[in-house]
DNA sequence: AAACACTTTGAAAAGGTTTTCGTAGCCTGT
DNA sequence: ACAGGCTACGAAAACCTTTTCAAAGTGTTT
């Protein structure tokens, strides 16, 4: 059995009430009986039960997320960031993954919801009418990468497209013509995103049709690896080869290599996330960085806001967050025209 | 403000009581008013509220995880477990990183002990004084990869020690004599019986002193990449390396592939801990597999029991995981002797 | 028809905390 | 020395739920 607040106003001989005002400091209560409360609550090592707490104050003092998945580093790189933030704010952490499951993620999503101050979602598979459904659960809600139109809520997006296209265009840069995309899981959001932003980014360069270009992927490893080897088998013999993401590129480029295919001589490879597996990788990759960091920063902080009541009920923020295109060996040989 | 039994109770015409033991089948209760409870209920959407339910059970439905770090695809598969075994005993998880100080460790250990109703601890950098002293703040503690002497709790460990010994062995199987050692943090109890492990091998193949060959390092990418360079700067030729964990080794790679050290032709490359990212390296890289997902699974196995109180108060299991030995082209070629 | 047994239901307590409200005691000013 | 005002403190309510206990109501048996 733990010590109560009880146990500290007996061994001190106050109220309970006194008790509570010593150690929230709440208001004036006789030097003497301080002490004694002060030595009575430490001898006994009290601290406050946080569900009685929770039960008054109607907060938590917990942060949810919901992720679709915790693997890979771009996870374990949010997540670093968000236990910081919420650290911070004196906040602990509660996540649960959605498993890319609707139904599951509605129950996780009320599960949660009644056990937290607020929530941090991120949900790229999500369309606007189920993003908007889980708005009136109750605890305010922001969301990271969800790509829903017109959600009534804060949303911190990555600029998949502007970044895919800056990809591109340095491909198209450096000579290549025959640039093949590996897609990314096309459910997903950010994954059509990107393969906007690869499309206009070719059509501006006059090539309108890039279909044939295109193969299916995923962003696992795996998916790049199955996909390279689709790409090299096909008819097709592109140049150079742009990745859904970092984890697939990293797939691309161990299929090329069992395969023989020298990256970048015969085929320039890049990737997307800017995961630092991109940049130790053999050779380094080109790749889109996005500032997980910052997203995760940023939405902690407009979240807290909104709980603390600092916001208006109709002020929702939608950002998108840049992302920096970072050239490495990967695709650093030109493609003689 | 949230929908409480009061409200279901009185739309449905009936105490509180009553409407309790409908939602919780407790006891037998009249048809049609059961009927009228469900229906207001349903309507209402009600949910009990969770801080009243867990001070009356004092119980929270919720599973703490310390971790040192939530950094890299380590910490990612650990938690992608911890999250599937959680859910299955619709357990929640919260999360929280030590960062490997023991006054904030400390203090992340109070913060959430009252907030839990079990606790996974990886602790690497405790001593045993230090874990046994929270070992009395109340909710049960499972340790992972925490190496401290005759804890009185449930530790769960992998076999560095054996895993290392038998990277080492291939590596002198390999015909390799001259083998260097990145070390590990050295705070850490697991890179310490890595260490261990490396240096029985090679004295049982009759290289006693190691001294020469073993170089400061660490668990990030960054770390191999350092200590590389170091070694390759040295006077110490070594035909192969043998890094802290697969991280690091990758940053060797990275190294050695950007000082034109051909892998595994000139020097071969091991690491520990058996990630994706070995398996998609460029070469694919040796390595010794923990089984991240069975510890993890154990762990939560033996913490969920533990709360259930099945088990008795000294009853601790002290387990060694195995782990595998995974050769890949990182060690391929022998080395003519 | 009456008494008894059994089923169903509601009132109330408990769990730990903060906060409001009321009261007792002290000090100050005349 | 006494009245008035202020300070410090304790009792109690509120937060929401489950569960116990007692009471009311129903049905059955003699």
């Amino acid at each position: 059995m733990s010590v109560t607040i009880h146990d500290v106003a007996r061994r001190a001989g106050v109220s309970i009430a006194t008790v509570s005002r010593v150690l929230n400091n709440t208001c004036k209560v006789r030097e003497d009986k301080r002490l004694l409360v002060l030595e009575a609550s430490q001898e006994l090592g009290y601290t406050p039960n946080p569900a009685a707490l929770s039960l008054l104050n109607k907060k938590t003092g917990a942060l949810g997320v919901l992720l679709p998945s915790v693997h890979g580093e771009f996870f374990s790189e949010l997540l670093n960031t968000l236990d910081e933030a919420a650290r911070e704010n004196e906040l602990i952490l509660v996540i649960s993954t959605s498993h890319r499951h609707e139904a599951e993620f509605q129950k996780a999503m009320q599960f949660l919801d009644k056990r937290v101050d607020g929530l941090i979602v991120m949900a790229p598979e999500l369309d606007a009418p189920a993003a908007a459904s889980i708005l009136h659960t109750g605890a305010p809600v922001v969301f990271i990468n969800t790509y829903a139109e017109g959600l009534p809520a804060d949303v911190f997006n990555f600029d998949n497209y502007g970044g895919s296209r800056a990809l591109t265009d340095h491909l198209l840069d450096q000579g290549h013509r025959k640039i093949a995309l590996v897609l990314g899981p096309q459910t997903a959001g950010d994954a059509k995103e990107r393969a906007r932003g690869y499309r206009d980014a070719m059509a501006d360069a006059g090539i309108e049709d890039t279909r044939e270009l295109e193969f299916e992927g995923g962003y696992d490893r795996k998916d790049g690896f199955v996909a390279a080897e689709a790409i090299v088998a096909s008819a097709v013999r592109p140049t150079a080869i742009l990745a859904a993401n970092d984890y697939c590129a990293m797939g691309v480029v161990s299929a090329l290599h069992t395969l023989g295919i020298a990256v970048p001589d015969e085929i320039a490879v890049a990737g997307f996330d800017g995961l630092m597996s991109a940049k130790y990788g053999v050779p380094p990759l080109t790749t889109a960085r996005v500032s997980i960091g910052e997203i995760g920063a940023r939405a902690v902080g407009r979240l807290v806001a909104r709980i603390n009541g600092e916001l208006a009920d109709g002020d929702f923020d939608h950002q998108v967050v840049p992302v920096d295109l970072v050239v490495r060996a990967s695709t650093a040989t030109p493609v003689s025209v």
